[in-house]
DNA sequence: GTCAATTCACATGAAAGAGACCACGGTCTAGTG
DNA sequence: CTAGACCGTGGTCTCTTTCATGTGAATTGACGA
């Protein structure tokens, strides 16, 4: 066995592979040049710009579709917008901060712990009165005169999740006297989501707003074209490849993110054949693979009630047409509680629990009326195939039938 | 046949509770000089 | 006298429950042609 590890390994090492650089591929590697989004780093400088003269930029609002390179260009932009003020001796500072990431920025307690947190205080995760930490924040701020830019990627999930009371304080700083001034630039997938805001934040946020469209399918091709370049050595691409992957991307919504994902996975797959060269047959099954992986992914790190609830679903929807209904699944669902001795949530619960995974496409739940019969959710797989059984094993297994 | 009222089976919202975390400050305890 | 252990209090956060209200069209039943 040792031995057999030992040539494993070796040969791994040994073994050609078609990249070169993987990092490439990643969606959070910088090209030095962001194709087809000049328009928009323009406009994004133009009114940063202030701030290298000490004043406070405009606040700014972002939006556009996932994969569309908002965040790589507000980055970008203001990298270079740092790298000058710096040179010059200008006190400004950015402040990244990606409010989906779990346990990080979600919720405002959080969102204002990682702001002070970047300016050096230290703030425990829990425990403080949110306007203690607000304290911290603003005393940490005003420790020396100096202006702020404060990106908060995906802000829509804040915004949904816990209201806009830290956008409201956040944009009221610089109303106070304080010596620093932070503007905001909002970055967000959803464009309907201002209209949710409070009048107030909705105001001050988009004193300036930016669209970023989705990319073409020509123009995802440039950029993948590009990224390829340094990510693969030379000749491995046959012809056609590239063309593929963008017509799948642009397919939905010109997504480069997901155009780059599938081109990285095509060439692990390609690798793990050990084949010299990425074909066009790599694609199809790297996007398979990529579905597959989500949604076990999705699966697997969902709790217990989610399963046996997706399990309910599962069980009956073989031996019937395509619609389940809520009642008929919370029935099963309740003895399946039962069988296993799980303590039974409520169908208020079951119900909020099949729509978040309508929200995640293991499931397709539309709200149907059926007249006289009532109204519910009608509803049915979105698995399929091979992965189906693969996840009525795990799902056995975490509820141990 | 037409039309409005009725009715079903949930959906959807809001509020509040339970339990897990956690920090802070005060009190107690044991060890030290 | 002091450092550290050990509470109690008060805070956040997530997952749930409880209570209340909403809803879209098949069905029903009254009505008139």
């Amino acid at each position: 066995m040792e031995r057999g590890l030992d040539v494993f390994f070796e040969g791994f090492l040994r073994k050609e592979s078609v990249f070169f650089d993987k990092r490439a591929l990643q969606s959070s590697y910088a090209p030095e040049t962001i194709l087809y989004r000049e328009e928009q780093t323009k406009q994004i400088a133009n009114i940063l710009a202030p701030a290298l003269r000490g004043d406070k930029p405009s606040n700014l609002f972002i939006y556009g579709k996932t994969g569309t390179g908002k965040t790589l260009a507000t980055k970008h932009t203001t990298q270079k917008l740092i790298a000058i003020a710096e040179r010059e001796g200008i006190p400004l500072k950015v402040l990244y901060i990606n409010c989906k990431l779990k346990r990080s920025a979600d919720t405002e307690y959080r969102l204002i712990a990682q702001l002070a947190r970047e300016l050096g205080k230290a703030i425990p995760p829990t425990g403080l009165p949110t306007e203690e930490v607000y304290r911290l924040f603003f005393k940490a701020l005003n420790k020396q005169k100096q202006n702020y830019i404060l990106i908060l990627d995906e802000i829509d999930q804040l915004v949904n999740k816990t209201g806009d009371n830290a956008l409201y304080n956040l944009t009221r700083i610089n109303e106070e006297d304080t010596r620093s001034q932070i503007s905001l630039i909002g970055v967000s997938n959803d464009v309907m989501f201002v209209d949710n805001l409070d009048p107030r934040v909705k105001s001050s946020l988009s004193e300036e707003e930016i669209v970023f469209p989705p990319y073409n399918a020509m123009q995802i091709q440039a950029i993948l074209k590009q990224r390829a370049e340094v990510a693969f050595n030379k000749d491995v691409l046959e012809y056609g490849v590239i063309e593929k992957c963008a017509a799948y991307a642009a397919r939905d919504h010109g997504d480069a993110r997901r155009a780059l994902e599938l081109l990285r996975v095509a060439g692990e797959t390609a690798d793990r054949k050990n084949s010299k060269k990425i074909g066009i047959e790599h694609i199809d099954e790297a996007e398979e693979k990529i579905d597959r992986d989500r949604v076990i992914d999705i699966i697997t790190t969902q709790p217990k009630q989610y399963h046996l609830v997706l399990y309910s679903i599962l069980s009956l929807h073989p031996n019937r047409g395509n619609n389940l209904f809520t009642g008929e699944v919370y029935e099963i669902y309740k003895s399946l509680c039962n069988k296993t001795k799980t303590s039974t949530l409520t169908q208020r619960r079951v119900s909020d629990i099949i729509s978040e995974f309508d929200m995640l496409g293991l499931v397709n739940a539309k709200v149907i009326s059926k007249g006289r019969y009532g109204r519910t959710r009608d509803i049915s797989l979105e698995i399929n195939g091979d992965v189906l059984s693969k996840i009525k094993n795990i799902l056995e297994d975490s509820i141990r039938v």
